[in-house]
DNA sequence: TCTGGGGTCCTAGGACCC
DNA sequence: TCTGGGGTCCTAGGACCC
């Protein structure tokens, strides 16, 4: 530990929505807001919308009143653009910045301990810098913890004057700050926790900042006295620049309609398996379990609630999409029961090894290499686009795929699709 | 009619072992 | 009537993040 640290997090200011304004500056100045997969629920909103009283995370059917009368602005997401925006957005940072944690799609924190220049103004010309050359405006909170830069960054999004930029090192009176900050505001302070909190008395970060350890400890588990440590000013979660090696990964999503046939969700589940199957090949990794879960829809009322999953281990760790595909489908035929109305299902893959570094098994021999099918399978869908070739038991179905009314082209990734002036 | 997707970590409790 | 103690490992569920 040490409290002499000064952390900077970037943030990107509604950033499906700014991305969509880099290439449409009609949108300026009015209200837009960017949606969920399968156009379910608001996730990107831009300040015109803020104001309209449209909350985060709302579905967008419970806010269509608002959208008609005011015209707000819908786009679908379109991941092949916010991931390219995001990368562009990602290498000005680290020019800036000797270490960088790219902590979302839209967000990275950096390490400024014992750079020379005034923080603010470093910062100021990198949010200038950003915004030159991705057209992406972004806010910058800078404080001597990750946890404080945090709340640093949300003052600098609140308040206009300062800019994008907000500092808290050297600031006399940071409780004073933090009083103003509700505790469901902190980092790493979620609903569940706020709710028990506020029910003891604390409310904002101030209250939390001076409880006793042993008292967090006990409500909040270790996290929350980590949490509450750099709200103290006691730097302990370090930047992590080097991205581990992932546990899991996993394809889920919310089927465009319900289904009812057991062949229609094997249909998208061998998508989903593939899907996974596909991302884990191109980091260099194979899988020892499956699981596959599906399930009806929560909110629907008028019909029962059905939610299942299982699991299987493989004898030896694999990245062939068909054998992963075949041991999915065993699991979604057990799983399945008929009579239900089924919304979503997936695929998660774990238990990973590095190629080539699987444990010694006795009864198989470990694949040095990858097989030669699926290396052409990822040649030909890298050049033709991802879902050129299937495998039979997708079938090319279409019957769950999502809505996805109203999505810009890929302008960026794709040289047919650049923007013509 | 319509409610996202992809992750991580922690804890409690059960199974199992000697 | 009376049924141990200490340890590990695994899993499900719940919390968090964006």
């Amino acid at each position: 530990m040490n409290d002499n640290k000064v952390f900077a997090l970037i943030d990107c200011n509604a950033f499906y929505v700014s991305c969509e304004r880099v290439f449409n500056p009609k949108l300026n100045h009015r209200p837009v807001v960017a949606l969920s997969n399968n156009d379910g629920c608001i996730i990107a909103r831009s300040k015109e919308a803020k104001a309209l009283g449209i909350k985060m995370g709302v579905p967008l059917f419970k806010v269509k009143d608002i959208v008609e009368k005011e015209k707000v602005i819908v786009f679908s997401s379109n991941y092949t653009l916010y991931a390219d925006m995001s990368r562009r957005v990602m290498n000005i940072i680290s020019e800036f910045a000797p270490s960088i944690e790219v902590y979302s799609i839209d967000e990275a924190f950096i390490d400024l301990t014992g750079i020379k220049l005034n923080y603010e103004d470093y910062a100021k010309s990198l949010r200038a810098t950003i915004l030159k050359y991705t057209g992406i405006p972004v806010s910058i909170g800078i404080g001597s913890t990750k946890t404080l830069s945090k709340v640093a960054n949300h003052i600098a999004k609140d308040d206009e004057k300062l800019a994008g930029v907000c500092s808290l090192i050297n600031f006399k009176d940071i409780d004073n700050v933090l009083e103003k900050t509700e505790v469901g505001e902190v980092w790493g302070v979620g609903r569940r926790l706020s709710e028990k909190l506020i029910r003891q008395g604390i409310n904002n970060a101030k209250l939390l900042k001076y409880c006793d350890d042993r008292w967090i400890r006990k409500m909040m588990s270790i996290n929350g006295l980590k949490t509450v440590t750099e709200l103290r000013g006691t730097s302990c979660l370090p930047i992590q620049e080097i991205s581990v090696t992932r546990k899991s990964c996993c394809t889920t999503r919310t089927f465009g309609r319900p289904l009812l046939d057991l062949k229609d969700i094997e249909q998208a589940t061998a998508t989903f398996a593939r899907r996974a199957t596909e991302r884990i090949r191109s980091e260099g990794l194979v899988a020892s379990s499956i699981s596959v879960f599906l399930r009806t829809s929560p909110f629907d009322r008028g019909n029962r609630y059905y939610s299942n999953s299982s699991s299987i281990t493989l004898s030896y760790p694999t990245c062939d999409t068909i054998c992963i595909i075949n041991n999915a489908l065993i699991i979604v035929r057990k799983i399945f029961k008929q009579g239900y109305k089924y919304k979503k299902g997936g695929v998660l893959l774990s238990g990973f090894h590095n190629q080539g570094e699987e444990p010694p098994n006795l009864f198989t021999n470990t694949q040095k290499e990858l097989p030669k099918l699926m290396l052409t399978i990822d040649n030909i869908n890298q050049r033709y686009g991802s879902d050129t070739i299937q495998i039979a038991s997708e079938c090319h179905t279409t019957k769950w795929k999502q809505k996805r009314k109203n999505c810009t082209q890929s302008y960026t990734t794709q040289i047919d699709k650049l923007l013509l002036v």
